[in-house]
DNA sequence: GTTTATCTACCTACTGGTAGGTAGTTCTAA
DNA sequence: TTAGAACTACCTACCAGTAGGTAGATAAAC
């Protein structure tokens, strides 16, 4: 079964969004990768802020269903973090596209409001996850708390995001995972 | 004295892509900024390829200058990477503008090679530059390390960058400092 | 009298977006 | 059962505005 138009626009524009960013595609670059007209997205997403509105919202249904898969394949703190990481990592494409959150907050001039709101709700999500995965990892003595489990979250979610440009920049995988063994290895099991 | 007009347009450029991104600023609003017209900008920086690469030849000097300030002025390993957290928390203007760096990386793809380049050595610079300091931190015992310092320095950059992100999203400086509690943390002295 | 820094005037290509039209499908009611 | 209304998904043709960039004139400074 083909996939109807308007998956093909969002999986074409997530991608150029992710790769080249928020400012540097047009309508015109789906409409011809796509073949079909531009006005005829217009039909779709009758502006590019309704489109990028539809681009977060499918993102982070789909986080939240990753997150809720996580969950129920790991028991332990450390496993559901370690699983995270892997996440991320294959988000990267061979370090050819970041996180949507990270290449729309670097744009976050150009959106809406609403599209805004949406960044927040995503990092939100993934802190309030992480925050209860450490504390599950404190409990089940998988992870060794420093910080407070807030901040511990919010330190995970950016050392990942930050390794993420880090691995974009050089098109490098590699540049990911040197950031992330110290994480890895504070977690025990 | 008043300032030159190719630096005026550096620092207005600067700010430019720092807040908004590289594809999200013209030579028109440059223009209107500073006072001149469109076509005097190409005097100075015949291409906008050109004009990148002098932002990013700039930045870079500026913070090879200002790391050997750091290490002028504070003597042990912890002391340094706590300043460089201060360098960075300064560089995000309440939260305003993303560092130089983490911006051209979200639009690599619209850059020239010889940018890219320049986004590479800054990398590069910056972690080679707080390994020293790690294993400066290690020998002084000031600093912890729990995995080879070459990784340390990775995680250290990538968490300065990612907090850099968080509170961009959402304007708010203290999403910064919530992330790096922890690295503080393991500061001793 | 050449160099520096600016100007006016223009170019082509492309931006997001709109107006109006048209096959083909699906729903509705006599 | 079928005529017609409505809807879906596209089309062509167009809009005003902006993008980066260029040619050539000008006026002051060295």
């Amino acid at each position: 079964m083909p996939k109807d138009t308007r998956t093909e626009l969002l999986d074409l524009a997530e991608r150029a969004v992710r790769s080249r960013g928020f400012d540097a595609f047009s309508y015109a670059d789906l409409a011809s990768a796509i073949g079909i007209r531009k006005a005829s997205i217009h039909y779709h997403f009758p502006t590019k802020a309704d489109l990028s509105d539809a681009l977060m919202t499918r993102y982070r249904a789909r986080f939240s269903t990753l997150l809720a898969d996580i969950n129920a394949e790991h028991p332990t703190g450390a496993a559901r973090i370690r699983a995270l990481t892997t996440l991320y990592r294959t988000a990267l494409h061979d370090g050819s596209t970041l996180c949507l959150c990270v290449s729309f907050t670097s744009s976050v001039e150009s959106l809406t409001p609403a599209v805004r709101t949406q960044i927040k709700m995503f990092r939100e999500m993934m802190a309030s996850w992480i925050e209860t995965s450490v504390v599950l990892g404190a409990k089940d003595g998988t992870v060794v708390l420093n910080t407070p489990a807030a901040n511990e979250a919010r330190a995970v979610l950016a050392l990942l995001e930050g390794a993420h440009l880090a691995a974009r920049a050089d098109g490098d995988l590699s540049r990911f995972d040197d950031a992330v063994v110290g994480l890895l290895e504070r977690l025990k099991e």
